[in-house]
DNA sequence: CTGTTAGCGCCTTCAG
DNA sequence: CTGAAGGCGCTAACAG
């Protein structure tokens, strides 16, 4: 790092090695405990760094050590509050672990996905990839290039990337089974992005539920609450009897425009929602929803890519259940 | 990086130009666009580029640019709702400007923070540091370091980095202000981490309230929702009739309290909360509080650091102005 | 136990 | 316009 004005003038690992007499690997030993040294230069050494403020230079000891110590993590959105438990349980599972975390964002655009994984893998041990939409292909091809990675939040069948999900399916089953045991028959889903994986998880529910004389009836919607806001009004008109959003983003907006019409729920209506994100933790709120263990899904995501980086262990893709949680937005359907 | 079992064959500048018939430097000219290079040339370059698959190793070209291409950042708590809005916007930033962000949570400890920071300078170009604990003597000790350093949320007078902050006092008093023309006498206040910067400050806005006839009882709480919850009971033996929350979050626990012990809000008591979070976008949530502009803020930020490191600019320290939210818990006292 | 010697992969002068 | 040479800061053999 050439010095530029008005930083600081760069101290070096041999301004240490010259200041406490020795050689730069005996404070390359000193500092990484790579070996015994005689415990005067070990004095010698400490007090140089001490007196300098030497601080190794993180990029030399990648290229010297071959690792970055730093693993990368891509999400689609970061303010989607899906993500800030995940992150923080991949933050400490790396950290624990010695390795820094960066991040980025795709912001839902699948073309700048693929660059983006390609530059955390400039720069990282490992990435952790969540991409609701990169096609099958595309995640082959960066698999192809053996980079440790770890896919969370989606499972791809036949793609060779470890991979860590959230069983939606079972979870959209179990809020249709809530539904069909308190009697409702016909309900509306408002969708989220026809091309992200997650929803079409949630789609294949349906298919069962029709089994148990569940109907659901699809409806583009979005994945905020604005969407679900906008969307609502129009499946009013309809006989549905339950409302399901894509999330709780997409429930809460349209239990607020509900709300704004008189409409009472769950007596009317039955909303639910899916994910669970903070809104307990928020607002002690009341949907009625299945939540998705995030910092779970964070943790193990983390530890997964750790395994990939130390032993190159594969492993099966895992789907992490979903729990139902009835609150006060279902009930029984009018009449 | 030596090439790890099971890992791809790394790839180097110098196979590509062997690959292409040309020397290193010649690659690296055409890849960094540094200068002119005959047509032939560049197509044989990115020709070999491709089939090679080659990507730049970044920890080299730190190394030898003196350049990380990255930013760090450092928050206390990654799954505060308050920092997802901040962190989006200062990575759009530092993306626009060509680098990535590295994330670190101290998970409000100051004792860590310290480590953080000093590992942040050791792989970043700059620092964004929030940090509403921290000691000024440490974070003079940091300033020290001469490492480009932006403080967010918080204004340290007399510190010589650049800092942007929310102006967290004319938020309460606009708050106080409020309450008073609605006729509100006395309040309890829900306080937040006693140590902390923004608390201080909300603090300060009290005095200025009794000259308007409001006296603020400061209760001790917390900065969660459950906080809120397990402490709103306390006040309201008092004679106050109005609660303030430290944030949002503990307004909206109190709340939750509230609405079990079948209190009526805004009709007995106004609650009123602070920052704004995802709330109305969350739930179309009704809580009257103040909102600061986070993606604002994370966006000043991020500049401010990018000037700093591209011009050494330094600069005042701005506070960004709040915006008081008069929704649906405050109303004019009992009787 | 310690110092010396080579790189790690890339960029950037400096000649040509 | 291009190649050769040196160095960024650190670590990892390799000899003593």
């Amino acid at each position: 790092m050439p010095n530029r004005p008005g930083r600081p003038p760069r101290v070096t690992i041999s301004d240490v090695s010259t200041a406490a007499g020795v050689s730069a690997a005996t404070v390359s030993r000193v500092l990484n405990g790579t070996a015994r040294v005689d415990a005067s230069l070990v004095d010698r050494v400490q007090e140089a760094v001490a007196s300098l403020g030497y601080r190794p230079n993180a990029a030399a000891q990648g290229l010297a050590r071959g690792e970055w110590g730093t693993i990368g993590v891509l999400v689609p959105d970061l303010a989607n509050p899906y993500f800030p438990d995940v992150l923080k349980a991949v933050s400490a599972v790396a950290r624990s672990h010695g390795r820094r975390m960066m991040v980025m964002e795709s912001d839902e655009d699948p073309a700048a996905e693929h660059d983006l994984v390609e530059d955390l893998m400039r720069c990282c041990d490992g990435v952790l990839l969540c991409s609701p939409r990169m096609s099958r292909a595309e995640l082959a091809e960066l698999a192809g290039r053996k980079h440790p990675m770890v896919l969370f939040n989606r499972i791809v069948p036949g793609l060779a990337v470890p991979s860590i999900s959230v069983d939606f399916h079972g979870g959209m089953t179990a809020v249709c089974g809530h539904l069909a045991q308190l009697g409702h028959r016909r309900a509306a889903y408002l969708s989220g992005p026809s091309a992200s994986w997650a929803n079409a998880e949630r789609l294949r529910a349906f298919e069962s539920a029709r089994a148990f004389g569940v109907e659901v009836e699809v409806v583009e919607c979005g994945a905020t609450s604005e969407a679900g806001y906008d969307a609502v009004a129009g499946v009013l008109a309809g006989d549905v009897t339950a409302i399901l959003g894509y999330n709780d983003l997409v429930a809460l907006g349209a239990l607020a425009r509900m709300r704004e019409l008189g409409i009472a729920v769950p007596a009317a209506y039955s909303v639910v929602g899916f994910d669970d994100i903070s809104l307990e933790r928020v607002a002690h709120s009341n949907l009625t929803t299945v939540s998705v263990p995030r910092d779970e899904l964070g943790r193990r995501a983390g530890e997964l890519l750790e395994q990939l980086l130390v032993n190159g262990d594969d492993a099966e893709p895992t789907y992490l259940p979903m729990r139902l949680q009835v609150r006060d937005t279902s009930g029984p359907p009018p009449r």
